[in-house]
RNA sequence: GGCCCCUUGGUCAAGCGGUUAAGACACCGCCCUUUCACGGCGGUAACGGGGGUUCGAGUCCCCCAGGGGUCACCA
């Protein structure tokens, strides 16, 4: 038997930014055309010509580079099937448009929008369903094309049947049944000439070889029209699809509202592609196995259709940013550097410190941070100096009788260690605790206080030795001064 | 409203006729510890409701309810 070869592809419209939505849907084909070594095709769905912009396909084309989502064909690749931009395709719809017409399966409609909406409105009155009339079906080709002559711009509707049903073999869902009586003469065309969707994707779908069209629930419902239109063409339509929606942790559609719904805004906010992609993938589809952490590769064996979920996914935040707390501490200093230099703090800081400096702290920080947008927040206190402490810190351990006493002595030891290091450091420091008899950790906190401003920062000696002896000084000397101001 | 899909803890989910109904995030407690985080251990918490079928139902069927989707010369 000869296997097919496999073709998925990826149909965004380029009116807004890449949603978390749409890149769950274009990593689930992504996988399905690696798994099966096949060809994953990115195609951009623009016959909108009001709401397409150029800026917002290039961001989808960067926020799926940025993921890793490579394509095989599309607008800038691979050009086998293509063009990948539905508004270089026009002169493709229009020979299928031609067929139809000439075939009688398609017609021109004349009806002005005011009388369409009449119709409308005379159903709304009777509450019955609106169906298109068809008062424009029975017109000959002669009279229509006379018309067309006269100037008129007409629509083409499709002769859809009025009994029967088509069926969708959904490959998640099973079969699902529509009844024909319920649509009407939609249409294929616009009066300007472009194809409408239904009539774009199918043409689509169909001449660029498409086996597999994967795809959100959005879609199930238009889904027998396109049947009809591959009928009408005499093509084999391709196998479905169709993956529940993700939700906002209201139940509703997700949108602006409730934070971060594009992959640049998780982006910007600190979060790893990695962490998101690993993410995404576990939102409305599991292995079956007890696993929640995967990289791309892994997940391509892996991945299924059949542990796509039916219901909808409420997707939550916080699991996203455990992940990425996961990715980041699992990740190495050189790559946090590059990540956030664009950061405005992180240019200064990268300006007045050696990039060694700031792996070692960034490297000392790093598996204590969920975002890199943390970063900067996390190391100020290695960048710049320290100017007030931390409340509560105060009245706890700088507020105390002997916290003169204990910081002197700090110092002492600060100045007297043979070498900066950290054991050394500690060693010096619990011996000295012990000559107080005192408990290491009351010489602990009002140093860290001291040298941060903060009573939480990772461990207190590795962060002595990297800010280095001069500094440990000078901010532990400050604090003196500050207590017995 | 018509049509379609869906329904296991707060969230993601495993389960595919017989289980003490996994696991993860979050939350709580304990341990580790100089703080925070990490890590380890433990805990709270679920089959939407009602009918069937069956010796036996979260698993199969029907009804209801709820949620979602879709009904454009948008995609």
């Amino acid at each position: 038997m000869i296997v097919e070869e496999v073709r998925v592809r990826f149909a965004p419209s380029p009116t807004g930014s890449l949603h978390i939505g749409g890149a769950r849907t274009a990593l689930f084909n992504w996988l399905f055309a690696r798994k099966y070594k096949g060809i994953f095709v990115l195609r951009l769905e623009d016959t909108d010509i009001l709401r397409s912009t150029e800026e917002s396909s290039q961001g989808i084309l960067e926020g799926l580079q940025w993921l890793g989502l490579d394509w095989d064909e599309g607008p800038d690749k691979g050009d086998v099937y293509g063009p990948y931009r539905q508004s270089e395709r026009l002169p493709i719809y229009s020979k299928y448009l031609d067929q139809l017409i000439a075939n009688g399966q398609a017609y021109y409609c004349f009806c002005s929008n005011e009388e369409l909406q009449q119709e409308k409105e005379a159903a709304r009155n009777q509450k019955r369903d609106y169906k298109y009339s068809g008062c424009c079906r029975e017109l000959s080709l002669q009279e229509a094309e006379a018309r067309i002559k006269q100037g008129l711009h007409p629509v083409i509707r499709i002769k859809a049947p009025d009994k029967g049903i088509t069926m969708v073999h959904d490959l998640i869902r099973g079969d699902v049944e529509f009844s024909n009586a319920l649509l009407d003469d939609f249409i294929i065309a616009k009066s300007d000439g472009w194809p409408t969707y239904n009539f774009a994707v199918v043409v689509d779908d169909a001449s660029m070889k498409i086996t597999h069209v994967i795809r959100a629930e959005e879609h199930l419902s238009n889904t027998p029209k396109q049947l009809l239109i591959y009928e009408a063409l005499g093509l084999e339509p391709p196998k479905f699809a169709h993956a529940s929606m993700i939700l906002a942790p209201d139940r509703s559609k997700l949108s602006k509202r409730h934070g971060a719904t594009s992959v640049q805004e998780f982006r910007d906010e600190g979060y790893l592609p990695e962490a998101l992609l690993n993410y995404l993938a576990l939102l409305g589809w599991s292995s079956g196995e007890d696993r929640d952490l995967w990289t791309l590769d892994e997940l391509i064996p892996e991945f299924s259709l059949d542990g796509i979920s039916r219901s909808p996914a409420v997707y939550d935040i916080e699991k996203l940013t455990w992940m990425n707390g996961h990715y980041i501490s699992n990740s190495n200093a050189e790559r946090f550097l590059n990540l956030s230099s664009n950061q405005s703090h992180m240019q200064k800081y990268l300006s007045d410190y050696p990039r060694e400096y700031l792996l070692q702290v960034l490297d000392l920080v790093g598996n204590r941070i969920k975002t890199l947008n943390e970063i900067p927040g996390a190391i100020q206190y290695f960048c710049e100096d320290v100017d007030s402490y931390d409340a509560k810190g105060v009245t706890k351990h700088f507020k105390k009788t002997n916290a003169v006493i204990i910081l002197n002595s700090v110092i002492d030891i600060v100045e007297k260690a043979p070498q900066f290091e950290a054991s050394i450091i500690e060693d010096l420091l619990r011996r000295q605790a012990e000559i107080m008899q005192l408990k290491a950790a009351e010489l602990i906190h009002p140093t860290r206080l001291a040298l941060s401003g903060r009573t939480n920062t990772p461990g207190l000696f590795e962060v002595m030795e990297i800010l280095g002896r001069e500094k440990c000084l000078q901010r532990l000397k400050k604090a003196v001064t500050y207590i017995e101001s």
